[in-house]
DNA sequence: GCAAAAGTGTTGAGATTACACCCATGC
DNA sequence: GCATGGGTGTAATCTCAACACTTTTGC
């Protein structure tokens, strides 16, 4: 902590002292083209420069880590209305070569569709990649992609955070491809769809999407909140 | 992150602001007694004044975080050897009226028989806490209580990590209490036993513990490293 | 008519729960 | 001898995995 009586002596010593300055970064996650892609930004400047990199950046005083986290995935995607929570802080002294900085990381899951709010303005390069072929990014986002891909398979087998991977309406057949691409897993469709149907996490609509083949029954989520339920 | 292309702009307008602290506190649990118990610090100074904290510090640059944390821990438990993870970062901008004060929070797990240690030598007031009756602490520090202790009761349904709770041996019984402790349940004792035995985590002992009833055989863990496994 | 995805039930194996009685010891 | 915790087996239920054929559509 901070003003902590028992810790007078080395806050004295280390008030003078320079600390680990603070950042946040996001790993966004999306289904795309029947992929799970990750968004990330090309580095310009420093050390890293022309190398890709999570989006990211310095927190400022005053000012929720959380709400940091919000405001670089607003400014570089547009998305507002995403899932997010916290994944690791990252503290590893010689991550960032220039400073000793923190690293908060932040994981987000965006709905298809909002690529489509990716032009980075006044940003640099920015591009969703494959999850499963992620080239060599800055810092250590390369272990920070492996620990938000692991923590995504984990929340997929016991919340209904897939919900916010999903448009509003959507098939069970598109409900069980998102399954497998991220968990790297076939399905049994019979035990899939009794499963999830089991679960009451899903309401039937009236309508139909039609399409190249046999019209699939529509549904929708009942709740569109983090829950946590046995999925898989 | 932090020298980030992308972020030129909004780096250099916060180059010159201050940027918040880095701290870490540590969330200690025991069984004691039949209960489990976490480590509290009595505040000297500031405006909590007098009252109980989780222990805890800034981090000194050039110092890797779980380092700063295992140094909080050693300084004031003296207990070197635990199980010792990462729990979450709180981030809330007024948490430390002080001053803004991120805390990267740890949680950690020592043996019963570790208290002996806890004789705070130049610091003021330590003391272990029943869960269940903390007082109201310093900081965020009753919310950081709730997170760890959830935290504790996930990762023991499904890690092995019960291991740093226990002496290296130790009967049925007295894992299985552990247990009902810490996830506020009871278990019926020979399923219990049927269940631990077939995961195949314990190795018996030739030994017996002998005291005020009918002696019970001795066990300990085949492996005291944490990995994953469905426990209950 | 054919390719492609949607829809639908049953069975067997394994896991989980519930449950009751005898045993060894210290006092 | 009695109070206390240790030790053991079985039956009923539930959950999970495996599995194949028919339907509807676009082309």
């Amino acid at each position: 902590m901070t003003s902590r009586a028992s810790l007078a002596t080395r806050r004295r010593e280390t008030k003078r002292q320079p600390h680990p300055r603070v950042a946040v970064d996001a790993v966004l996650f999306t289904i795309e083209a029947g992929t799970l892609k990750t968004l990330l930004v090309k580095i310009k400047q420093g050390p890293f420069l022309g190398q890709w990199a999570f989006p990211g950046g310095l927190v400022q005083v005053g000012e929720p880590l959380d709400t940091a986290a919000r405001r670089e995935l607003y400014e570089k995607t547009g998305v507002q209305d995403l899932y997010l929570e916290q994944l690791y802080t990252f503290g590893e002294v010689h991550r960032d070569p220039a400073a000793h900085t923190v690293a908060v990381a932040y994981f987000a899951l965006v709905p298809p569709g909002a690529h489509a709010l990716t032009r980075g303005d006044k940003y640099a390069e920015i591009a969703w990649f494959p999850v499963s072929e992620l080239p060599e990014l800055a810092y250590d986002h390369n272990a920070m992609a492996i620990t938000a891909h692991q923590r995504l398979q984990a929340k997929l087998s016991y919340t209904n955070i897939v919900y916010s991977l999903l448009p509003p309406e959507f098939t069970l057949g598109e409900l069980q491809t998102i399954y497998e691409v991220i968990l790297d897993k076939q399905f049994d469709r019979r035990n899939f769809r009794r499963k999830m149907l089991a679960l009451g996490l899903l309401k039937p609509l009236r309508k139909m999407r039609r399409g190249a083949h046999r019209p699939a029954a529509l549904f929708a989520f009942t709740r569109r909140s983090p829950m946590n339920v046995e999925v898989l």
